[in-house]
DNA sequence: TTGCTCCTCACGTCACGTGAGGTGGC
DNA sequence: TTGCTCCTCACGTCACGTGAGGTGGC
């Protein structure tokens, strides 16, 4: 049973990242395509492109490439054990709760930033003639 | 009366930018300082010191620094323009509001990937064992 | 007068964008 | 076989970080 593979254009297009960034985040070890054709064309999985999704999504955490490529591998090796039941590492799951924990920062910390741009805009429009009002001039 | 000037080391401090940045924000025009001292120091007024506020507050309408001068440019005009009751500009008034409502569109845009953001971690946290369940092997 | 602050280059970095020149895939 | 997609350099850009070497301000 041969898995179902895609070509850089689909996936890109699939997962709204530009070719370049695909390639980039491969460049930084994010994710690596499963394979290539004969003649050098990236093939990704499923597998793959929801990788790319869970690295777009995560985006605004903050992590490092090293801390995301932690996370995401942790991740994979907690779902596989899980599986396997070999429930082995406590120390895994600490470590990668405390890398979901210090993402859940950083994205607060963007909100806030969000909010304050948000009544930056209304304070400019408060302290600025609004509308024209209806004249009051006849 | 003397008005009452910064260096740029206390300004970047109560603006919370680097010194870099705040020189930054001036070589692409967004925040010159209003004087200099004759050793060539930047001395900034509390003029200087709320625009750069401004300024670092709109970072998340992704607005290009030539929109963002516009903007901060529009709202000083308009504003004099109330004080001196001229009342001039009525498509100043329009262009002002569409960038503020280009920015507001961005800051959406922005919070919706917050959103996605959280949902990742959440959805990494669900489905990955979570804080070692007290053992059930005595 | 001594530090501490500030000055201007200027090179470095991160996350890509954008061709150039060439070849693979259906 | 013809396009369209993809490949690898490789240079460019934006928003700064980070010294280097020198001088101003209180």
């Amino acid at each position: 049973m041969q898995e179902t593979t895609y070509h850089i254009g689909e996936v890109a297009s699939r997962v709204a990242l530009s070719l370049r960034t695909v390639r980039y985040y491969e460049s930084i070890g994010l994710v690596k395509p499963s394979g290539r054709t004969d003649g050098g064309f990236r093939l990704y999985t499923e597998r793959d492109v929801q990788r790319l999704l869970l690295v777009r999504a995560l985006k605004p955490t903050d992590l490092t490439p090293e801390e995301l490529l932690e996370l995401l591998d942790l991740r994979d090796r907690l779902i596989a054990d899980q599986d396997s039941s070999v429930a082995g590492g406590a120390g895994r799951q600490a470590r990668l709760h405390e890398l979901l924990e210090r993402g859940a920062q950083r994205i607060k910390l963007h909100r806030e930033r969000l909010v304050a741009a948000e009544l930056a805009v209304e304070l400019i429009r408060a302290t600025t003639p609004l509308d024209a009002p209806a004249s009051a001039e006849p």
